[in-house]
DNA sequence: GAGGGTTGCACAAACGATTGTGCAGTGCGT
DNA sequence: ACGCACTGCACAATCGTTTGTGCAACCCTC
């Protein structure tokens, strides 16, 4: 079934059938009769034209390329959707990757995708500044990194504000008079920890306290992450009153291992935590957290894939332009206080 | 960069680029020096061959379609996930579709997957048995449905022992002496929706109870829905002892309302639901549900996908054996009893 | 009725890969 | 020296579209 079949039905050349098809029928002075005969034709047949010629013909695979470290997880799943929904509206279809959290991985399926001619590619990045992504920019393939944005380079970038979101969130903390923090980790090679552990540690030193490597521990954004770091924390440091975790699964993985050790949230310790889940007020105890606006991030990662995926066709003039002031967006996040944070057991 | 860019590298014809690529070297006589001199300029100039223009003339894309009603719900997401894992490992990729649970988008989804040439479809569909989706194994293409099975057709699913599930569960409502039982139904156009109430329905009968439509609300997998019907059923029947929920957002939906209505679970209603989410064990309530095996359904899927896959090209004769008889695969469920069921309030 | 303008369509060349076949050149035996 | 087999590669067709151009047939005008 090809577009040669629905000339034949129609009795015309497949280059007539073409751009009866098209709406080129003006242009190339195809009458309307013979139009409309194409048209019920490729209708009867049920005729779809094969997006693989087409796209060899025209250049454009009408493909966006979407790599994500692990897609199950709910923040990735949402920006896979917003990108999905998005481009999809503007006749683009999206190509999923999961690198499993793996650099090596990430670069295969950027190659892959790149054979495959996607017009675009959002990455959701494993490290913090991958040669092979940044490298993709001189190929003047549109690229956009989100949540785990590179600082300083060309690549445009869509995050939370991870900054502002932990300097708000270790003040309650310091409010509340703690001044023996410890830290659950998430992937230490991202920029979302890195930021995260900044804002903590400049809020703490503005009431003079550091917070040390020996007070930091885990290594993923995972609660088997969170659970292992707090074990290792409370036993290395007995005096900690405070959580200061980089996700919520690793605030969860903290709290089953607080619980196994006796000890209760927020009575003995305090925690607080970063992202929201839909479950968080009929918790135990309900975390205080800094929630991201997913979905923004998703819908503005979309629109600057957007943005660059049609500023193509405008050419060069604007390319240059925003190859020159790489777009980076800093999503505002939102504090919920809820119940995990008391003052401290001494500190009455 | 074309494979002629290559071959002019290396001073040789495309032909023998491309045999020289392709591992054909021994095949086409080509000389060890030769297929050396092609494969390092290819190497120095970084070529990729157009996956576009192989899909072509090959005839294969190497694209899988994945259709679910919502990327950003765990459930799907690990679907989707595992069949990404999956056909990759086969040398696959897959374009994602998000139908927002609309049979319409659904189908536009899979007419333009279609047009790309995918060579396969794993579909979580919206309805209860369309027939575009249905009319597609008569193409020839290989489909597979997951979790919302279409029973009675030629298509092949996947999906969970709904039927077996609920009637565990509801044996435990039965079991503590429930006898006024309310439902918060999912997508009532649904398979696992049906066999679920049909599992309750079956288990109360052998006591003698029958679950009329004026027990039932609820018309999503969603907090939402399950918050509406809650409210609704209880003000209905206020002698309404045990909530069946269909899945647990419906059943958190549900506990925030009762929550609002100053009705304590398991004290004053006692609630059962379907599927699990990490947090269950930190909840106020920890929730009795009946889990389902995400990543085996996804694995199961993606194994039928692949066999079909890889069949194509082993011809005809087992395709048709396969045709005949579709494989319906049903995955076991698994029960974890937490706290949220007590004996009925008046029931001592 | 010859010439010029218009209308309506077909021909053929791309796009970038794969692959059957043809054709030189070499080596060998006789 | 001639023929034959074999080696090593290039030519050209092909996949299904799109699109620049060429070419009939027609209408109109003088």
């Amino acid at each position: 079934m090809t577009l040669r079949t629905v000339a034949e039905a129609a009795g015309v050349s497949v280059s007539t059938a073409s751009r009866a098809l098209n709406g080129q029928a003006r242009k190339y002075r195809i009458s309307t009769s013979t139009e409309n005969a194409v048209r019920q034709a490729a209708e009867e047949l049920g005729f779809q034209a094969s997006q693989v010629a087409r796209s060899l013909r025209l250049k454009r695979s009408g493909l966006v390329g979407v790599v994500v470290p692990d897609v199950s997880n709910p923040f990735f799943a949402s920006i896979a959707r917003e990108v999905s929904l998005g481009v999809e509206a503007h006749g683009y279809s999206v190509l999923l990757g999961d690198s499993r959290e793996e650099t090596a991985i990430e670069e295969r399926l950027v190659r892959q995708l790149r054979a495959r001619q996607v017009e675009a590619l959002l990455v959701c990045p494993v490290g913090i500044e991958s040669k092979h992504l940044t490298a993709l920019v001189r190929t003047g393939l549109p690229v956009v990194v989100a949540d785990r944005i590179f600082e300083n380079t060309a690549l445009p970038g869509v995050t939370s504000d991870n900054l502002a979101a932990a300097r708000e969130v270790a003040q309650i903390l310091i409010d509340h008079g703690h001044r023996n923090i410890g830290v659950l980790s998430g992937v230490p090679d991202s920029l979302p920890a890195q930021r995260r552990l900044q804002g903590l540690r400049e809020v703490a030193s503005t009431v003079g306290i550091q917070i040390d490597a020996s007070l930091i521990a885990g290594d993923a954004f995972t609660e088997q992450s969170g659970y292992q770091a707090t074990k290792e924390l409370l036993a290395r440091h007995p005096e900690i009153t405070a959580l200061f975790a980089m996700c919520t699964p690793s605030a969860i993985g903290g709290m089953q291992a607080m619980s196994e050790m006796g000890l209760q949230v927020p009575r003995d310790v305090s925690l607080v935590a970063f992202d929201d889940h839909p479950f968080a007020d009929l918790m135990k105890t309900p975390l205080t957290v800094s929630t991201q606006d997913i979905t923004q991030i998703g819908k503005l990662a979309t629109e600057v894939l957007i943005a660059r995926l049609t500023e193509d066709s405008c050419k060069q003039a604007k390319h240059v332009a925003a190859a020159v002031s790489p777009i980076l967006r800093r999503v505002p996040t939102c504090l919920r206080e809820r119940a995990s944070v008391a003052r401290p057991r001494g500190g009455c």
